[in-house]
DNA sequence: AATGAATGAGGATTCATTCAT
DNA sequence: AATGAATGAATCCTCATTCAT
């Protein structure tokens, strides 16, 4: 009897975390942290559920390691928007949150849901999160924000408390479209139609901090 | 024979029911729908796991209740706000915004990060929530900016998509002072300090909205 | 305000057992012990849940009373036919069997599958039922075969085992028609047919029992 | 460092599922369905609760499980038996009763006192045992009767109503021995004693069966 | 005598985690 | 490295029983 046969298994170790983590992305997504199974993850990653545990150690781990893997490379990406000196704020400012709306658009925006469904479980997640994603965004905000008044682009506002204000927008809609929108008629959908919404977004945001804004009418 | 010992429980069949809804909020808030524990619920109503099954045919039910309960009434009380014919759009708006933000930071205001993490696994609830929540919210609002535009004390704008863009703020605020802000280091949270961050809020949005905003001002 | 209104309860204490018991019948016989809910006898009854329990101390209580209740009376009337002398033994063995057919085609048919069910849970009642019901009925059929052997209308035959071979047939109908045939097609029932059924075991029966069978002996 | 301890548990997916059945079919029949718990058979077939969910996907389940498999095997050993022509119908019937009497005074023979006590909880249960058990027993009957009656070695008599005459006093048998017989005192069960039984059943059976009765007919 | 609100023990079921293979 | 059988803690839910009214 020959030994020709091939092995039960393949693939490298290398490619498995990246696999697991988008195959937790989307299961996690769909049922929420406590009802998402396991066994679930690992068949939408092709492998069996003892495997997981060769990569992560625990559930939690695993949730954590996806919010992080997720979110880090999007925000350094915004980061690095802002060192380019060449643009207005006004547009560097549009630019920065058509990024952002296409992030949230991808299933990566369900994340946030997940992590404040999840806050009061996952402490140190939260802090993560809050020092990672809040806080370095409202970082991008405000240098932006501090950008154009110092420019005079901008009109003379409390630095600290506008980030919540632009980002608002942003988290409502990725709230709907990863929770609601599935469950919604279509006549309530309109209102979050991306462009549309963009369009609003942008032309109420930018009136609200330009000075002055255009004497002789819209 | 003195009568000392009082009984072991009493009949209150009216008042359980509220009772328990607020237990409910108290631990659905605190721990997120999956890792309540109908016993913790129990417990903080007073009553035995048993008795809450009296009154709620299932955990699942439960919360359904509690949600529909918590809210509604918000809701139209906001609604019944618009008839006011006597003062100012931006005066109105800014009314109705104050006390959507009163509700925000109560208890209640952490129904919605429930609602959105679970609406995956409730798809009835969900329905419920968009439209008598959303929808209805989304209508005061559009309501009002109509009227604005209508008296010429607005922009014209696109009135379907600038719910989302007055709401979304107050969301942000919501999840933040709900899910996050307990895991938050003090720096973070100045930027949604209650007073400041209407300010800057109400601020920004209404020189968005009015037209020729602030010719000399500033 | 005058305490015209009539009580809110009435009925007798003497009437209220009788009902019970025959609703008790309807429940157990329907679902089996466990399954059955005292709610569903309560309310079978026209009375409350804690009524009950004025009646009877337990489920377990109200279940033996019930088989009390309804199988002695029924046995002792069988007992009562043996008296008479006029009639030949196989007219009278004839008789005492489309008695007990017409019990067993009765509600209390169903009495028998119970107690069998719940002989391991209830060994007193299992006691009762086989002192009560088995031996006596075991009785009354061994006198009847002793009554036709004596009187040389019957041929010898061991009286001791002769009671389950007689009782046998009726007690497979008795498993049928209270368990079996709501879920039988139609073709199945045509062995339990009452009156095809009821000749064909008295002619087997009475063959069997009868002098001068096989003549030609096997 | 020696490996002295042994596994903790051993992989045996081939042998569970029988084994798991043999113990459910220990407790099922000592307490009835409802009163059995899994963490008894779980004990019995030494695993824990949860590998009787790997293999069984409901209590219900396991139940229906074990009544087909433990039946079916003996249905089939008995219509095996009917196409040996070399023997008289007599003889033949004799011996399948035998056959009968083994399965019956053997464990499984408590089952039908489970189906019928819970056929009206499990429809579909019932439905499968009366086709499967009842219904193919009696056809075993019937041809059995069909082939004495065509050659003449047994009286003409109606074939549709044969079945419960014969299957009868084999079902009081059963339910005597599993489930009254514990709770019986001594003397009772004479009349049960399983040789003296099966002589008068036969000898009874076939006095009534065989042509040529009653020269001075009735 | 009657009610029905309140209790709490009991058990089926799920699934993250472990570990023999 | 990979598997998936086995584990057992955790928790929802039911319902017989109690007892305040």
């Amino acid at each position: 009897m020959p030994k020709a046969t091939k092995p039960r298994w393949q693939r490298r170790k290398d490619e498995r975390p990246a696999e697991i983590l988008a195959a937790a992305l989307d299961v996690f997504t769909a049922r929420g942290f406590s009802a998402a199974r396991l066994d679930d993850v690992a068949a939408k990653a092709g492998i069996s559920k003892g495997t997981l545990y060769l990569y992560f150690p625990s559930k939690e781990e695993l949730f954590k390691a996806m919010v992080r893997e997720m979110l880090v490379s999007n925000i350094m990406l915004a980061e690095a928007q802002l060192t380019d000196d060449s643009v207005s704020t006004p547009e560097l400012l549009t630019h920065v949150l058509r990024g952002m709306i296409s992030v949230i658009a991808s299933p990566i925006g369900a994340i946030p849901k997940l992590v404040i469904a999840e806050a009061g479980n996952f402490p140190d997640l939260a802090k993560f999160y809050v020092e990672e994603v809040v806080g370095r965004g409202m970082g991008v905000l405000s240098r932006l924000l501090a950008r154009g008044m110092g420019r005079g682009e901008f009109r003379t506002l409390k630095a600290a408390s506008i980030g919540p204000v632009i980002v608002g927008p942003m988290m409502v809609l990725a709230m709907w479209k990863h929770a609601l929108e599935p469950h919604s008629p279509p006549q309530t959908r309109a209102a979050f139609e991306l462009e549309a919404f963009f369009e609003t977004y942008t032309d109420v945001l930018l009136h609200g901090l330009l000075p002055r804004p255009a004497v002789a009418g819209e």
